[in-house]
RNA sequence: GGAUGAUUAGCUCAGUUGGUUAGAGUGCUACGUUGACAUCGUAGAGGUCACUGGUUCGAGUCCAGUAUCGUCCACCA
């Protein structure tokens, strides 16, 4: 027997440590045909938030559903270092210790950084364990780990054979503070408040001069040109003329390039093309030099004079102080969106460097191909494949070297001019590239490189079946697993991937750290339960949409695993025996039949929001509401435990808790809810006339209880059984009684109301009450009678209606209008 | 500037290829402790489907445009 309410900690206490002995989420013990979806990795960065709770649960759904459904089924874990990331973490707790994490060791700081990992690694791996998700552990990866590492070299050298991979002196996005490339990517724009400053730039030997409006003065340390617009009638005599760069005089000359803008500030531009994107095109084209006047740690260098030294903003409030006199014009405050660095924060610094990039334009074209192939990636919802065309037909090439150690290393190697790729040292003299890869590049071959490649892929899980994220990492992660995949295994890395939106506070805003609105999973476990939560986050939302986190619905889901808990003590109350089947049982047998064929057909296209409507209207009105009360007119066990049993399996991808400690109940001999078969719909349970009849039954009940509430009926009235009755009233008797809690009479003195329903009329006979209000609501009924009918007759005058509406619509409006207006009839009639 | 999503009941959201009187949860109102459940039951109220046109016998759904909010990308010397 259950305890009387559900208790959520009670049943989910001991149950996973329960599964995971018995091995239930290992792979190629059972089923034959595979399912295999790899766990995105979670950084080993902290602690899992909601939004990987909703990611992994989805994901979990799908194993377990198609575990029970013959399948076997591999859900792969794993992790991902998270280069810049962790290192920044490492680093932070190294400095708090009082280290200086960029004066240690390379090796001795990897130590530190390891044991980190080993720390969080456990964290994420018990918070998986409490949301009771059934990974194949035997099989977890890190993207550190040596197999995966094995499969970053290689795919390097490979690129680098194929001419897809190269170095070169780029303008590259730099954070200062943490010291490394970072890729267009991991840079985030912001608006900010800033000056548009108007410098003056004299001729050679003239008190003439030009007006240049800048946002950066710091940089004309690295000036070499000035440029204007070759169509700009203003400046077309002073091309090829000299200017002088304030304060340092240097000599540069004025060129004419399309990319300056006339419109934009005075419609001059002073060329820095070691500190810009733009300024190094215009310098590329007119042969100009680049000047880097900026250190990798954001402080001025040498060719910045007195400001050597001196941090870059610091040298921009200082140098405007400096030259204000004989250079500045004037000061103009705009609003413009700088870069910012993903982690450290830091403003991002254009720098030119030299650093390794994919090549991505032969890469992204063969996705684009690919993609209008019928072997395609499915996504799903399927609008976002334009997602991802779209980012590949405007890719750039991805710088990939990071100046950091927590990474895997890159396998080059250097002898003065000389470049080596290899992952073993190629000789004497040669040194390896310091730089690590991003960490996106390991990413990009999870799929593959969790199951074996390159020695030995296990194909029978590849490509994977399905790949469960979010849509803001299309581009970043999606796209580029599919690239490597196509290029290296020659097939697509999965069949589907489906997408969820991203996870918003009760008043729809981004959850994030700095505005503290952030919910840990594990709070709301404590409170409602694994199973309240899972089922909230599957199906609040369509697919693709965003999930506004909601404690009053979390709660209602408790409210529904409460119903059926007490429900499943109601059918444990009595023990099971065999008996000839009622309408009621074929009616719920029926209706089982169809709810299964729904739950499988959304089930089968991720839409677990669907699912959830459906089970939650199954269980919670025809089962309990109408099944349950039918049962106590005439009860049978064994179709009671068979509807639940069925119930339990199809809620258990959802709530793998509850549904086991019931299933447990209902049949001790049994193993584990999780490796039974899920339901299937049987011809031997499909009994549509006695479905249609019992439907028939509920439609009276109801009117009755509606036309009871209406006219405020007692307790105790009657239904006269006469031969004017319908055959369904005499034949169901105790149905009615049971439910109408009424009695069924020969005749009566008493008021009587008739009520209509498809086949036939009832009349309720009843203690009227005094009620004024009768006649009123009587004419309110006729007169929205008469409008639905005037309504319908004017349609089905319509001989295009007629026509072409397909004939079930058509017959259906002359069958309602027919009641209509015999309903009116009977109103007229009662209120003379 | 480009792309994309949203706009439906007080609130949070569904609504499949156009077809009954547009649904659910929650909230609200009235009544009710009948042999699982008051964390419940029965019944009810509540919507000009953002707006304007168009296609169609028929539009929440398709097309064009407008407005508001959001997201991603690019750019801003």
């Amino acid at each position: 027997m259950l305890e009387k309410k559900y208790d959520h900690k009670l049943v989910e206490e001991s149950k996973y440590s329960k599964w995971l002995e018995a091995g239930y989420f290992k792979s190629g013990v059972r089923g034959s045909e595979p399912f295999c979806i790899v766990i995105p990795p979670p950084n080993v960065t902290g602690r899992l938030h909601l939004g990987h709770a909703w990611d992994t649960t989805l994901q979990d759904i799908i194993i377990r559903y198609k575990r029970m459904d013959g399948f076997d089924a591999l859900w792969v874990p794993g992790m991902d270092h998270a280069g810049i990331a962790t290192q920044a973490k490492v680093d932070g707790k190294l400095r708090e210790e009082g280290l200086e994490p960029r004066s240690m060791d390379r090796e001795d700081w990897l130590k530190h950084a390891w044991s980190w990992k080993e720390e969080y690694a456990k964290n994420i791996r018990e918070q998986w364990g409490v949301m009771g998700h059934s990974l194949d552990y035997s099989k977890e990866r890190f993207t550190l780990d040596e197999g995966l590492s094995k499969a970053v070299s290689t795919i390097f050298m490979k690129l680098y054979e194929r001419g897809l991979i190269y170095r070169g002196e780029r303008i590259i996005n730099w954070d200062p503070a943490a010291k490394t490339a970072l890729s267009n990517e991991e840079v985030i724009y912001k608006e900010v408040k800033g000056n548009l400053y108007h410098i003056k730039y004299y001729f050679e030997n003239s008190d003439e001069y030009i007006t240049i409006a800048t946002t950066r003065p710091e940089t004309i340390f690295g000036d070499v040109g000035v440029a204007v617009n070759p169509d700009d009638e203003r400046y077309k005599n002073i091309v090829g003329k000299k200017v002088l760069v304030p304060f340092i005089n240097r000599v540069v000359p004025i060129v004419a390039d399309d990319y300056v803008e006339a419109d934009f500030g005075t419609g001059m531009l002073k060329v820095t093309p070691a500190h810009d994107q733009n300024d190094f095109e215009v310098g590329r084209r007119h042969n100009l030099e680049n000047l880097l006047c900026i250190n990798d740690d954001g402080a001025m260098n040498d060719l910045a004079a007195d400001f050597s030294g001196m941090d870059r903003f610091e040298c921009r409030e200082k140098l405007v102080e400096m030259i204000k006199d004989k250079h500045l014009e004037k000061i103009e405050e705009i609003t413009h969106s700088i870069g910012h660095s993903e982690r450290s924060n830091a403003i991002v610094e254009p720098f030119l460097s030299k650093q390794w990039f994919v090549k991505m334009d032969h890469l992204a074209q063969q996705v684009l191909d690919f993609q209008n192939t019928e072997d395609k990636v499915n996504f799903v919802p399927k609008r976002f494949e334009k997602t991802l065309t779209q980012w590949m037909e405007n890719v750039h090439d991805w710088c990939i070297s990071r100046q950091l150690w927590w990474g895997h290393r890159i396998p080059a190697w250097y002898k003065g001019d000389d470049v080596v790729v290899s992952v073993e040292c190629p000789g004497e003299g040669y040194v390896q590239d310091e730089d690590v890869l991003d960490t996106w590049f390991s990413s990009a071959l999870w799929p593959y490189s969790t199951l074996g490649w390159p020695d030995n892929l296990d194909e029978k899980y590849f490509p994977n079946n399905c790949l469960v994220t979010g849509y803001d990492i299309i581009f970043f992660w999606v796209s580029r697993m599919i690239f490597t995949s196509l290029e290296f295994t020659e097939k697509k890395p999965f069949n589907d991937v489906l997408i969820h939106g991203l996870i918003r506070d009760k008043q729809g805003r981004k959850m994030s750290k700095s505005l503290g609105n952030g919910v840990d999973p594990m709070d709301v476990i404590e409170e409602y339960g694994t199973d309240s939560l899972r089922f909230f986050l599957a199906t609040s939302s369509a697919p693709g949409q965003d999930l506004r986190y909601d404690e009053e619905k979390v709660a209602a889901t408790w409210n529904f695993i409460n119903k059926i808990w007490n429900a499943s003590r109601f059918v444990l109350l009595e023990e099971s025996e065999e008996k000839e089947l009622s309408i009621s049982d074929k009616w719920i047998l029926h209706k089982m039949n169809l709810t299964i064929e729904k739950v499988r057909k959304h089930m089968e296209k991720y839409e677990f929001n669907i699912v959830g409507t459906e089970l939650n209207n199954f269980i919670w009105n025809d089962f309990c509401d109408w099944y349950i009360e039918l049962s106590k007119v005439e009860r049978n066990n064994k179709i009671l435990r068979l509807v639940l049993t069925n119930i339990l399996k199809m809620l258990h991808p959802f709530m793998p808790y509850v549904t086991e400690e019931i299933y447990q109940k209902l049949d001790s001999d049994t193993e584990s809810i999780m490796i039974s078969e899920y339901p299937k719909k049987t011809k031997e349970f499909a009994f549509p006339k006695e479905y249609l009849e019992l439907e028939e039954i509920k439609d009276v009940i109801v009117k009755i209880r509606n036309i009871k509430s209406e006219l405020e009926i007692p307790k105790g009235f009657g239904i006269i059984n006469n031969l004017e009755n319908s055959e369904i009233i005499n034949k169901n008797k105790e149905i009615f009684e049971k439910l109408l809690k009424c009695e069924m009479v020969n005749e009566s003195n008493l008021d009587k109301c008739e009520v209509t329903f498809g086949r036939g009329s009832v009349v309720v006979c009843y203690e009227a009450e005094e009620d004024n209000n009768k006649i009123e609501k009587l004419v309110q009924e006729k007169e929205k009678l008469e409008q639905s009918i005037s309504k319908r007759e004017k349609l089905l005058a319509n001989e295009k209606y007629v026509a072409n509406a397909p004939k079930e619509i058509v017959e259906m409006d002359r069958e309602k209008l027919k009641i209509e207006k015999q309903k009116l009839a009977d109103i007229i009639k009662e209120i003379k």
